[in-house]
Formats: structure tokens, sequence, C-alpha cells
DNA sequence: CACCACTGGTTGATGTGTCAACTATCTAGT
DNA sequence: ACTAGATAGTTGACACATCAACCAGTGGTG
């Protein structure tokens, strides 16, 4: 399964200069964020999804299936946020066991003033830069690749 | 110099996709790593920087130059490191205020016990995925975001 | 009902990354 | 030689991410 596996010299030129853009492009968004509305990559992501749901608000776990995030790293994170007075838990009556997460007026604030900086940040850094034939490029490649990653599973005997 | 920055459907589902992969990138590469040679990325990044140096040591501004890390990230890693052996920091004869650092046998074993693994890793997510004219491509893109990132400085006045 | 596995969520420990403040040394201009 | 400013590195505080342990409520099945 697992050949002699060389790299060459031309395909880790590659490689590093698309792992350099990855860190990058991470940083300039976080950084404009940071700039245009004073929160995070993460704050970001959590707002955002409160923000597109109908009651401008979610449980915990409906919240955890739409970011892709385990359930600790939305209760740490949502805790913070909480703290800075941009989301608000309460109790769910259906469900005891649940929590649900709003927005609050000052977390409304902050999604409204960050998404079309950052929506001209993306246009600007990314899609700008790319042809229409990159574009395709990209989406085939960034499928393949997620699918190389996620076992492809039709032979998992060892 | 922005537009109304519109973004489509269709570029928000490259977007999106675009960015599932870089991130389920990252994890599966972390991954292995861990898996294989108890280490992680981070570690990595510093211990292959070490093995690489004619010496097997570096002075800490010349490891933060190369990984692109500023210096007390690199303070903080090689403290963590120091910590579980992998690596020891030494006094610079040349100039006090510097500071070596060096692989140790342990650091050695545990380079050496990820390199084949991770090279093969990539392999197999990235390269093995990607046409010619994908990499091509794909070099091209991160070229030009990188170049998009990083100011055109052409034109600063405002 | 009683039991038990599962689900929803919180918490604490540890590793990671950034920023600002600080110490110590080096270097250059006078 | 003196001194101002740059450079090298450490440290502490805080945000972020993951893991394991935990508690509480849910929903079967006997």
């Amino acid at each position: 399964m697992s050949e002699v596996s060389e790299v060459s010299e031309a395909e880790w030129a590659v490689w590093r200069t698309f792992y350099a853009m990855r860190r990058q492009l991470d940083r300039a968004l976080e950084d404009q964020l940071q700039r245009d509305a004073g929160i995070s990559g993460p704050d970001y992501e959590i707002l955002l999804s409160l923000f597109e749901s109908p009651q401008r608000r979610m449980r915990s776990r409906d919240l955890s299936a739409r970011i892709g995030w385990e359930k600790s790293r939305i209760s740490h994170q949502v805790t913070r946020m909480e703290n800075r007075g941009l989301v608000e838990r309460s109790e769910c009556e259906d469900d005891l066991r649940g929590t649900w997460i709003g927005l609050t007026t000052e977390g409304r604030r902050a999604v409204l003033g960050a998404m079309r900086e950052h929506t001209t940040a993306i246009r600007n850094l990314f899609f700008d830069v790319l042809t229409p034939d990159e574009l395709a490029s990209l989406r085939a490649v960034s499928d393949r690749v997620l699918g190389a990653i996620n076992p492809p599973l039709c032979d998992e005997a060892s």
C-alpha cells in the first residue's frame, strides 16, 4: 500500500508555497475580523451561525454539528463570548439537559459589523486573483483531497 | 478600491470546500505525526529544522527566521520540548544574548521516526490525488494569493 | 418500575499561539 | 568611553483547541 514515496524537489516547492498560503490566508482573515469588528475567527463562526438561525439562537449540539467542533470546544468558546456579552445561555424547556445559545444585541452588532468587510477580504484575497478555470480546479482538488483523507472505506480489512 | 463585493452561491460552495480541505488536511497530518512518532506539528517543525542543520543545532533567532515564527513562540515551544527531552538549550559563546537549541538523541530518534511516514502521508493525501496540471495550477494560485496578502506596496498612499 | 446505555453539556488539565513587558547584550554615532 | 537604539531571548497573561472525566437527564428494555 505504501510505496517508496519519494517527493521531488519541485513538489516540495509547491508544498511549501501551498503551506505558506494556507497559513497566511488564515492569518490575514483573522486580522481583518479583529480590526473591523474586534472579534476572532472562532467568535465569527459562532456569531454567524446564530445570526443565520431563524430564532437567532441554537442548541449547543446543533452549533457543534453545524460548525464541526466538538462539544467542549463550543462550551469553552461560548463561555468566553458570554463573558464579553456577545452571546447568552438560557435553559431549554424541551430537554432539561440542553442549553440554548442566543445572540445578544451586542453580538448582533458585532456580526453585522464584520460580515461586509469579511466578504470583501475573501473576495480581494481569493476570488479576485483566481481565474474561473483555477477556481474549478481548486474545487476538484479540494474534493479529491477530502476524499483521500476520509476513509475510502471500500476495503477496511487488514 | 472596494466594490460591492458580492460572492455567488457557487463561489461560497468552493470556499467552504476549500476551507474544509485546509482544516482536515492539517488535522490528518497532525494525527499522523502523533501516531507515528508521538510528536505534534510544531514539534516536527522544530525538530526537522534542527535535523537539517549541519551542526544539529541552531540559534533561536535563525529558527525563528526559518520557520517564520515569532521569537516568543520559539521560546515557549522549546521550553516544552526541552521538558520532554527532545531538545536542549546551551549558551552561545559569540553572542552572550544568544541561545543554541540542539537536538538530543531522543529528538533525533523522534524526527527519524516521523519523517518517512510524514512524507508518505503528504504523498498519499496530496500529491497522489493531483494531476500535474492541477499541481501547477495550485502553485500559481498559491503564489497569487500570497501576492494579494502581502502588500503590493506599489501604491501605499491613501 | 428498575436498570442501563446513550446523549447533552460542563469542567479541568495540558499544549499551542500571540501580545506586551522586561532583561541583557551588542553596535554605532559622537 | 558614553549613550541611544537595535537585537536576542524569556516570561506572564490571555485566547484557543483537545482530551478525559464527570454529572444529569433521556429513553429504551426487562
